[in-house]
DNA sequence: CCGTATCCACCATGATACTG
DNA sequence: CAGTATCATGGTGGATACGG
């Protein structure tokens, strides 16, 4: 949980979430960009952290429904208005980089293997 | 920045920041568990997101104070909502946890490498 | 449709040594 | 004290194939 707190995935598939219950695909689709494989890990630890309710429908072509327990509803309360935050300032934050002229990723503090390690000792 | 976001070392350094402003190994001894290099990361990008403001004093010992600039207070009150949120519902997550019987990581999720690859085709 | 199993590339982080 | 440089490593997430 503490994990995927601030994951970008959590928090679309929370704020998907808390405006109505939806299926996995839907969810895919809606969320967009996410990997199969990654949606259902998030929904899995989201649902073992008891914040998301997994429901099936006995259909004929398997119908699952996700949605968001209370707990997961009044955490979806603060984790929004973060995502709300995010949103309302990446302008600043964007132009703020521009100004001082560093690229919005972290590419400056990746690590630069230029020479052999020394021994150590 | 985002990817930072729910990091919980920015959040740390934020709920520390948000107090007053701090010293660099004062902040490391307040966070707690935090590497030195890693802090200096955390603050970087910060700084370069202008949620903080470095300040060198030109004093015999280096004395480098961080603080929150006003955008980074205002980041401070949506993201320590999300931390409190955690703090106070973290007991109830673990309950769960253990009601499942899914330990806290996510080790069932974990790879197992357990036969060679076929050929991708 | 809704997943799980498997493998892999990458990078975030820690540790350590060094500088000023 | 405050920070940079360097390297090793483990976890995160993507891609793909398969199963019910």
């Amino acid at each position: 949980m503490l994990g995927r707190m601030g994951d970008k995935w959590t928090i679309m598939t929370i704020a998907m979430l808390v405006q109505r219950p939806t299926r996995f695909n839907e969810l895919k689709r809606m969320i967009g960009g996410i990997s199969q494989q990654m949606l259902t890990r998030t929904l899995r630890s989201l649902e073992g952290d008891g914040l998301v309710l997994r429901k099936v429908h006995p259909s004929v072509p398997p119908q699952v429904e996700y949605s968001l327990t209370p707990l997961g509803q009044s955490l979806a309360q603060p984790l929004l208005a973060l995502g709300t935050w995010v949103m309302d300032n990446m302008g600043a934050i964007q132009s703020h980089r521009e100004q001082i002229g560093t690229p919005p990723v972290d590419e400056n503090l990746a690590q630069g293997v230029r020479h052999r390690p020394r021994q150590r000792g």
